[in-house]
DNA sequence: CCAAAAGTGTTCCGTCTACACCCATGG
DNA sequence: CCATGGGTGTAGACGGAACACTTTTGG
């Protein structure tokens, strides 16, 4: 079904990882300002070559532990970016991950390091290349599984407030949601569970934590949010 | 943000299309057995390298019109697939795309020349290499966007009968699903049109054909068949 | 005692589901 | 005249959306 190998040209194949976080009742994405050309000084996602010895999804691995420090991190392939003049200086053609965070876990000293800034994602700056389309389709994936999948826990510590996990889901869905539908809803789902812990740091009265518990969800019962 | 390019070791990249067709009640996809090695004899999708100078996009465009004949063609990305030892003979990576043709404007005599075949995704035959995890991949993909885009129609002829878009439905999201019901969805659709026109091939009575409007088709509304 | 966030139920309305019979026609 | 697929409506269940007040406590 394929030409043979010969008088193939190969190409370049990179993989850029676009890291969610959320802090502060914002959605955030690590960014950083390109330190080379082609593209100095521009916004961009971090990346880096494939080698010739691993798999994309490796690549993007150790890419993404490379920057975070982090690893056995939610991954998932966002798509393949392949115009030809995507790169300025040669031919690459690169492949979009995505993952998610959570940002207390995240060394600030490595912010330096890499210089990457967490950046809100309601207000993105003009992005190198097609990292702006890259961005702009991770979120609509993220949109799409945030409520059937329980993705958002991989934003969030180990224990949270009910009200940081609605503030996470508008954050992510760009709209508000009515509280008390809400923790209905919460209410219905097994795998989110009540400790008798309670963080008294956003309010005087103090707020519940909870948790997820992954032996308790069930992977082919709907986990519907919204 | 990423290394220089010199050491960089660039690899085959290859697309693979991923044809979907409907004909007699059943969803199929356009199948060849490869005839060379790496793999030679196996089911395989049909596929191509990228050349230097075209993008991804083209790439598959160009393999999808060598096969088909056929141009301006519904195309969707699916995923780039980049395991190392995805193929037997070279580091290739490939990129799926996944199209979807109205089969009565497929050229028969062309499957013999390219060796395809149509067969029912509900028995596939076992796969070349990663092309059933493509398969798999475009199907989820399909089933999440066939009831809010108005992708069906490309499955269909331009006139069609209400049976044969209910038995598409059935085929791609793999239930039944009550014909009143249907129905009426079908009857809030404004970009659905009946015509006066009437197929008298699979029943005495005759069925009205209808068509789909690409101008009645806003595209913010919902589209929700399911 | 007051500011600030946490927590809690009910009603209404629209949507989805289940369900069975008559129609038109060619052979 | 009968076999075959085409076409139609309603009632009841269910789930989603709207909505406001009380509780707790640190300062």
């Amino acid at each position: 079904m394929e030409q043979f190998y010969e008088d193939i040209q190969p190409i370049l194949v990179s993989v850029d990882c676009i890291v969610f976080g959320f802090d502060n009742k914002k959605l955030k994405i690590l960014l950083g300002k390109r330190k080379m050309n082609p593209g100095e000084g521009k916004w961009s996602l971090y990346g880096g070559f494939v080698r010739p010895n691993e798999s994309l999804d490796m690549a993007a691995e150790r890419t993404l532990s490379e920057l975070t420090g982090l690893s056995n991190l939610y991954m998932r392939q966002i798509g393949a970016y392949g115009d030809t003049d995507r790169d300025p200086g040669k031919r690459v053609i690169s492949v979009a991950y995505c993952s998610l965070i959570n940002v207390c876990e995240y060394d600030e000293s490595r912010q330096k390091e890499y210089g990457v800034e967490w950046v809100n994602v309601e207000n993105l700056p003009e992005l190198y290349s097609d990292h702006g389309k890259m961005i702009a389709q991770a979120l609509d994936v993220l949109r799409n599984h945030i409520t059937t999948e329980p993705l958002c826990f991989n934003l969030l510590p180990e224990l949270f407030t009910l009200t940081q996990l609605q503030s996470l889901y508008e954050a992510i869905l760009g709209e508000e949601l009515d509280k008390r539908n809400f923790r209905k809803r919460i209410k219905g789902v097994p795998s989110i569970q009540k400790t008798d812990n309670v963080d008294k740091t956003t309010s005087r009265r103090g707020a519940y934590l909870y948790r997820f518990s992954k032996s308790g969800f069930i992977k082919d019962s709907r986990f519907v949010l919204k």
